[in-house]
DNA sequence: TAGTGGTCTAGACCACGAG
DNA sequence: TCGTGGTCTAGACCACTAT
């Protein structure tokens, strides 16, 4: 078992010890040079490793004084980088329930073929998934996925409910970066009723292209989020 | 006249070959090698320089192959690094124009207060901006500014327009990072009149508190946009 | 096979902060 | 003053791509 870049080992041990709370909000790590040494690396790897947490929010550096652990905050989701609909939402994951509307394999609409690269008329996966928290629905998110690169997925259903974990595991294919739309869209139709909300009301609206290491693209995926559940984005000069 | 970090330089030296065209679109840079040679430094300084342009979208990397000019889009609002108003349009920047609609100092309400920090009753910068694109409105900003900070903002107005370079200059104050909320909202009352929108139409709210190297807030902006002025993003893994 | 980007080392000097 | 994070060096080996 390879657990990847030695970084990312660092980087998830850290924010299991925040998780944990092991590490408390407001405490401060040690320092670069002694977490090297604890790790066995050179400082730039856990530099590499910090810089990860601190751009997902998960850390504050301090220049002269230290890094810490920032303080925390309750229903939000943090899309600062790509991840799985539970791993942006953090610590209220547990709390995410997931119902399956749609699995089917269809031809998806000329806009979402483009941006797949297939030909006209091929197939692709459809999914389309009801994410509720506490009971109330909090999002309507659709997916295309090339149907030669699962081609049982419709028929099996998802790994742990996990689209990224079924693609990895059953494909090989890992998503490594994606391009993202916001904007704000009139809730209509399926979608109104789906999050409960009148229709015509705002909802926070995305469209997301994922690509793989190859820079292959793999998902095409349209979101619908109630307005409640804002993203939360930390932004660096 | 210091420029900063040399990688910051090289970024920049960099970006603008690619604005002015001496770089196109599909064009593979040299290798990270040779820029290292060319540009007098260690390859890692040259890899920093290219992570953050690749991050912003203007180039993407391909293992084993090279470092390539990604295509341009039009009518776009990249807010993957936090930047100016113009900075986040890129190439329509030119074409925006700021219509001042409020300036003056006054009491700012309790969450604002709250987030800068102040005591009750201490008094506050307040702007309001409407941005215009081809003489179509096409966000208004609302920004709430300690008034201790530059006592003369409301009096004296902004240095060319931008708040940040204002800042700069009459404070010598750097907004470092920014946390940021996007959702969707109802536009209502004069955020609709003054974005020619029914009311009630969605629009994307966002919500920004900005902060200085040393942590210190430094500014509260709420803005609404127009949904056809979608946010892109670059997310990875 | 040759060249590319991805990761990592073991140092160094600097700017900033807190006491 | 001293420890911190910010920047930078001059190498190294590896995985990947293209030929």
């Amino acid at each position: 078992m390879n657990a990847g870049p030695i970084y990312q080992v660092i980087n998830r041990d850290i924010a299991d010890q925040i998780s944990s709370g092991t590490l408390q909000s407001g405490d401060r790590l040690d320092s670069e040079l002694k977490l090297a040494e604890r790790y066995g690396v050179s400082r730039m790897t856990v530099r590499q490793a910090l810089g990860e947490l601190e751009s997902d929010g998960l850390v504050v550096r301090r220049h002269g004084s230290g890094t810490y652990v920032s303080e925390p905050r309750s229903l939000q989701r943090r899309v600062n980088h790509l991840g799985s609909f539970h791993e942006e939402m953090g610590l209220d994951s547990k709390a995410v329930k997931t119902r399956l509307i749609t699995q089917e394999v269809a031809v998806p609409p000329e806009a979402v073929t483009a941006d797949l690269r297939l030909s006209s008329g091929q197939t692709a996966t459809h999914l389309v998934r009801l994410r509720m928290l506490d009971k109330q629905p909090i999002a309507v998110q659709e997916s295309w996925i090339p149907y030669l690169l699962v081609p049982g997925l419709a028929r099996d259903g998802l790994t742990e409910g996990s689209l990224y974990k079924t693609l990895q595991e059953r494909a090989g294919v890992e998503i490594r970066w994606a391009e993202q739309e916001v904007t704000a869209a009139p809730a209509v139709g399926e979608i109104a009723e789906l999050l409960r909300l009148p229709e015509g009301s705002p909802v926070i609206s995305i469209r997301r292209v994922s690509y793989s290491a190859s820079n292959e693209p793999i998902e095409v995926a349209q979101s619908h989020t109630v307005p409640s559940l804002p993203l939360i984005v930390r932004l660096d000069r």
